[in-house]
DNA sequence: GTGGTCTAGACCACG
DNA sequence: GTGGTCTAGACCACG
C-alpha cells in the first residue's frame, strides 16, 4: 500500500492520509480485515507526526472504515465499510454541487464530465 | 441573487460565498456583463466581514468569472468564463477522485452517481 | 461557570471537562446559544493546554451539544442538545448495568438506588 | 458463565471482564463459594492475555467479591460480597451524576429513567 | 510495542 | 484574536 502526500498542498496532511487509504480500500488494495500499519511505524514511515496519523485514524474509524482492535491493532472494517445512506447521498450531493456548477460555467458538457467520472470509477475496478 | 451560507460549517465563508456565485453563473441567474453588489454593500447585506467579501471576489476575478472595474464596479465577465483547459480538468479529476472512492467503498454504484450527476446538471439547465 | 477538575482522577481531563460542560447544560447554568470562553481562554483560564480543551470541544461539538460558530464563537446548541434516541438509550443501558449489577451485589435495594437517582435528577431541577 | 467480551470497545478488557464476572454474581450465575475457573484457563478459554485475567481477578478479590487461594483456587467469596457503604454510594453518585445529567440535556425524563433502572434491576431477579 | 493522553510551542487561515 | 494543523516529546495504561 502507497501512501502519497504532498506536503505542500493546502490540503492537511491528515485529510489526504485518510483519501489515500479510502483509495485503497475502493482499490481493494486494502481488503476486509486486512491490517494496517500501526500510528507509531505509520508515523515514522511517511515522517510525519504521530498525532497526524493517529487523527487520520480515527476519523477513519468514526466513519467505520477501519476498526481499532484491542488485539489485532489497527484493521479494515471486517464487516465493509458502511453503506451509502441518505446522509451520505446528501452530502456526496453537496460537494458535487459546486464541482458541476464551475464545470457548467466553464462548459464542460455532460457528456466529457460523465465520461472523466466514468474512467475514475473504471480506475477502481479494472485498475 | 441569494446567497445562502453556513456559519457553522468548517468551510470558509468567502469560499461558500464563492461557490454560491458561480452558482448563481451556472443556474444563469448572473449574466455575463451583470453587475454584481459591491465589496461594501454585499459584506453589510450579508453581515459578514468586508475582507471576507474582497478574498471571494478577488479570487473570483483571478479565476476569470468577474471583472472589477474603478469605475463600473464589480460584474460578471461579458465575455463568458474562461473555458476549461487541460489544467482544470486535471484539478476536476483530482476533487471527483476520492469523492468516488468513497463511494465506490460505500457501494454507490457507477449508475447512482451519475445519476445524482445528472441530477445536478440537470437543475442548471432547466432551473 | 464554575469548571471543577481533579487532575488525581483516572478519569481523563479532557473527559471531566465534557461531563462539567454538559451538567453546566442540565442545571441551565449554560443556556441554548450562550457563549462559552474560546479554546485558548478556557485553557488559560484552568491551566491546561488548549488541546485538551479542544479536545473536549470537539467531541462536545460532535454530540450536538455545542456549536462553533465563524462569527460567534463556541455557543450553546441553540436548537438544544439533540433529544434521545434508540442509539442513546442503548448506550445509556449499557452504562447503568454494570453500575445496578455491582449494587446489587453489595446490597442496595431497588428503592435506595431510585432514590439517589431522584436526588440527582432534582439537583438539576431546582439546584 | 458466559463471558462476553468487546476487543473494539474503548472499555479495557480486564475492566469488561470484571463487570461480566461481577454481573454473573449480581444474576446468581455465580454463587458465594463457587469457584472460577484459574487465571491460565480463563485466559486460554476467552484466547486473551494472563496478565490481563491477572488484572481483572486482583482487582475482585480486593474489592471483596472473590478470594484467592492458593490451593482451593478463586471463589466467590463465600461471605457474600461486602455490603454496601457512604465510600461506595458516593462513588456511586460520582459516576451516575454524568449519566443523569446528559439524560437531563437529552430530555429523557426522570419517569423513563427510573423504568430502564427497574427493567435492570428486574434482570437481576427473574433472569 | 501500542494507542491514549497531555504538554509546550509554532504557524497559518479566517474574519 | 480564534480555531485548525502540525511537530516534538513525554508518560501511562493495556495486553
Amino acid at each position: 500500500m502507497l501512501i502519497n502526500l504532498d506536503f505542500e498542498s493546502q490540503e492537511p496532511i491528515y485529510q489526504q492520509l485518510i483519501e489515500q487509504i479510502i483509495e485503497g480500500i475502493a482499490r481493494k488494495d486494502l481488503l476486509p480485515g486486512e491490517g494496517l500499519p500501526s500510528v507509531r511505524s505509520l508515523a515514522s514511515d511517511i515522517g510525519i507526526n504521530l498525532h497526524t496519523v493517529n487523527k487520520a485514524y480515527q476519523q477513519l474509524k468514526h466513519e467505520g472504515f477501519i476498526l481499532i482492535h484491542r488485539q489485532k491493532g489497527v484493521v479494515v472494517n471486517p464487516d465493509g465499510v458502511p453503506k451509502a445512506d441518505v446522509t451520505y447521498m446528501t452530502q456526496l450531493e453537496k460537494k458535487l454541487k459546486p464541482l458541476i456548477a464551475e464545470s457548467v460555467c466553464r462548459e464542460v458538457d455532460e457528456e466529457s464530465f460523465m465520461k472523466l467520472c466514468n474512467d475514475i470509477y473504471k480506475s477502481y475496478r479494472g485498475g
